[in-house]
DNA sequence: AAAATTCTTGAGTGATTGCTCAAGAAAGAC
DNA sequence: GTCTTTCTTGAGCAATCACTCAAGAATTTT
């Protein structure tokens, strides 16, 4: 067995930022091939095909963000500190120009939904996880004393994951800090009441 | 002189409906000359190109949606009630299978957004009239005394918009009208406070 | 070192893209 | 009814698309 040069992850991360940039279907093969640096032969025998491509990094992405979320909210860890510190790096990334200010999934989920049901599926899924990861974390913070007794931990996760998808696309038009900043702690403070 | 065959609010109604569907990249000429019912030399003798026809069709969604914003906020009216009003008209809108669930303006900013500076300056142009038109009900609402004197209509605008984005986000996911609508009267509350 | 196996390479495939334009059809001018 | 003008038609264009595969390079096995 004779394996294979490229660095899977790393190939996985440049499709994901091309595909981020340009959207799946302006991504053509040939950006695709100087993003990865591999040639168009390597990507079907990897991948099978662009949507393998794309399938893949989606994991990838889902990977990456989990190992994130996890480090943000160190169990044992009072909640509630751990919610602002996630909604201030959200901000940070929405204002940093480099990095995307809207979320893969949903944008993947946007463009594809019509069209490819299964990925819409699988996509839906993976967000649903998260809100049910935030929930969770909700619920923790009530059972540490940190919310009142009367919080409905579904519907604030809910609201929350809502208010994150508006400041993601809000993000777009207005990168300015100041602004993204105020609309997080707001939301952050009709959360916690 | 002889006038044209078609209905140009017609076709850019149908074009909208078909760059709604597909997205504007997907949308093959092919697909439009279905869907306008036009050949490819009208269109391009009408609007110039693909891209001419996704403008005038901006355009012409622009001039839907002021007409039913200012439907739904009638001059002297109170405030408060034709907000809820809106939002209301949003979770059915949102949860309608046949219109769409999302903004075409976002939509079309976020697919063109990296790829059309002069696109993208247009909308979110008009995303900001949006908001501003907002701003200024929520302004009357507090001359009127629906709101508190404490309130920042400014603040209280551009929190409402990015509920509105999160709104529409997230019914691409759940459709389902009472979460919509839960989620619609918890944004309420919390501009009404 | 030779043979066998696996991975890499990139020019080339048919299909599809947005778009063109000369020819034809319809309307108004006279 | 004829001429002029304007609009409509759709086959065809070059460019680009995702994708293929036979030949070459690299590694392991014998």
């Amino acid at each position: 067995m004779r394996q294979a040069e490229f660095d899977r992850e790393q190939v996985l991360r440049s499709a994901l930022k091309a595909f981020l940039h340009k959207g799946y279907g302006k991504t053509s093969m040939q950006d695709l091939t100087k993003a990865t640096g591999l040639h168009p032969g390597s990507i079907y025998c990897a991948f099978g095909n662009k949507r393998g491509l794309l399938v893949a990094a989606v994991e990838q992405y889902k990977q990456d963000r989990d190992r994130q979320f996890a480090a943000t909210f160190p169990a044992n860890a009072p909640v509630l500190p751990s919610l602002k510190g996630y909604l201030d790096d959200l901000v940070a990334e929405c204002h940093s120009c480099d990095s995307s200010r809207a979320c893969f999934l949903v944008k993947a989920l946007n463009e594809m939904a019509d069209q490819d049901a299964e990925l819409q599926a699988e996509l839906s899924t993976s967000l649903e996880t998260w809100q049910a990861n935030l929930e969770s974390q909700i619920q923790r913070a009530k059972d540490l004393g940190e919310l009142t007794a009367d919080k409905d931990p579904e519907i604030l996760a809910r609201y929350l994951v809502m208010g994150i998808y508006g400041l993601r696309t809000y993000a777009q038009t207005h990168p300015q800090r100041e602004v993204l900043q105020q609309l997080a702690d707001q939301l952050y403070l009709s959360i916690c009441q």
